[in-house]
DNA sequence: CTTTGGTTCAAACGTTCGTTTTATACTAGG
DNA sequence: CCTAGTATAAAACGAACGTTTGAACCAAAG
């Protein structure tokens, strides 16, 4: 008896066209045999390796999450040792959480493109039991990045900092899925002013370039409370800011 | 020969449930015997009144769609004859964009939040006929609103308003899907701090008086170029906010 | 060599899918 | 009354689905 050889080869091509296809069509969009075909190996060979099509979709998500977040807790980890017992600044919290997402984006060792891709689009499945796989997978680097993000911006309310995590979450699920109204519009992906084709590396990093300002704008943006009461003071104000609104 | 006299009931039955159970279930994963079961009619409607599936779902979207995206170009064009010329601010074209989409959350006659989850799951779709659908369906707002961007913020090259316009809809869509991981962690939905289940209405409420001030925020953000400058200046320094993060 | 257990394969299973067909009722116009 | 045209109904269609079966293959252990 070999000690639980599993041939590496065609267990690892099923994850990574699964990926690729799931990707691609969706869950429910993507059949076995899509799959299997496009792998060159046999139907069967999934639920010999995973047991079902749901048990093939979590190990696809497994072999990912379960580095990156593996890789989130760690960067987190260290931050909060050098910082000897004070608070990190918020802009530290974020790059550990989305910089450590979106550097995947250039790295094709841990999925790339397609699995970012992947991610943002499953993220919004409603299918159960994807929901309470991703909630198991995430439930610990979410508590510590919450505690962390309370603890750098101990004067915000929590509940409105649990608000904007959500937020933020959305914003970097939806601009990772790569499939958005405006970018069916313009045609091209985002791309560049001019509207060349980017490679996806290139891609993955103006990507981040872009979003995690706006992420950080918009955690630290004013309270809803402090805005209704900025407006009772001086109604027609402009807040000043570095971007082109005018200050007052 | 009556004049088109169509059956309102089976048909705005069909296009009531199906709405529902295409938010539950998703597209693949809702079957055209779920919906004419549980809408109590006959399976063959569907293809009587719509064609097809894909002509069902694209129905149920045109019904909402096109009503919300009336509605924020006739808001536009209010805003921008009042202005007499001027350029809008961003908060007010913000406000008229996803405020107007919001507020369907409180008004159950265009489909409440059961049409914004559906929504939101929706957008990141990759079903190709829905993708191009929406595209089309979105194709004349998004063009008026880049531009009534593009001068509310004239300083800002506008490939970055684009970025951040997708960074926005991406923040809201998730949002408005509401199928996220921290719900799921914390079993509820959002809710209050303490906890307790809210009404459609009430959360629709609460979630646009989150997110508006969270999209402002990021689309005002420091510019990454203005970031990098900043930082070359001083590069420690922290930026004054009207959130908690305390003065150096 | 024989045996054993992990792996691959072709074929088939029963179910469910979206769609179509055919027949029947109902509602006006002539 | 008759007749189109519209709408609902029951039943069936072929195709595709996820899964299972049972035999074949193969490397290493006994």
């Amino acid at each position: 008896m070999s000690e639980n050889k599993l041939n590496p080869d065609t267990r690892e091509r099923i994850l990574d066209f699964a990926e690729r296809e799931f990707m691609a069509y969706g869950y429910e969009g993507t059949s076995m045999r899509m799959i299997t075909s496009a792998a060159g190996v046999n139907l069967a060979a999934v639920n010999y390796h995973f047991g079902s099509k749901e048990g093939l979709l979590r190990e696809v998500f497994r072999r990912r999450l379960g580095w990156l977040n593996g890789e989130r807790l760690r960067v987190l980890t260290t931050l909060e040792e050098q910082a000897k017992g004070t608070p990190l600044k918020p802009s530290q919290v974020l790059e550990a959480f989305f910089g450590t997402l979106l550097r995947i984006g250039e790295d094709d060792a841990h999925g790339g493109m397609t699995f970012l891709r992947l991610l943002g689009r499953t993220l919004t499945d409603p299918a159960e039991f994807i929901r309470t796989f991703f909630a198991s997978e995430y439930a610990e680097v979410i508590e510590r990045y919450k505690l962390a993000l309370f603890r750098a911006l101990p004067d915000v309310p929590r509940a409105e900092i649990v608000w904007r995590l959500h937020f933020m979450l959305g914003a970097m699920s939806y601009a990772i899925a790569g499939t958005d109204v405006l970018q069916v519009i313009t045609g091209l992906g985002i791309g560049d002013a001019a509207g060349e084709a980017l490679d996806a590396k290139s891609e993955a990093k103006k990507l981040a370039e872009r979003l995690m300002p706006f992420l950080l704008g918009g955690l630290r943006a004013p309270l809803p409370s402090a805005m209704a009461a900025a407006k009772r003071a001086a109604p027609t104000r402009r807040r000043a800011s570095d971007l082109a609104e005018k200050k007052r």
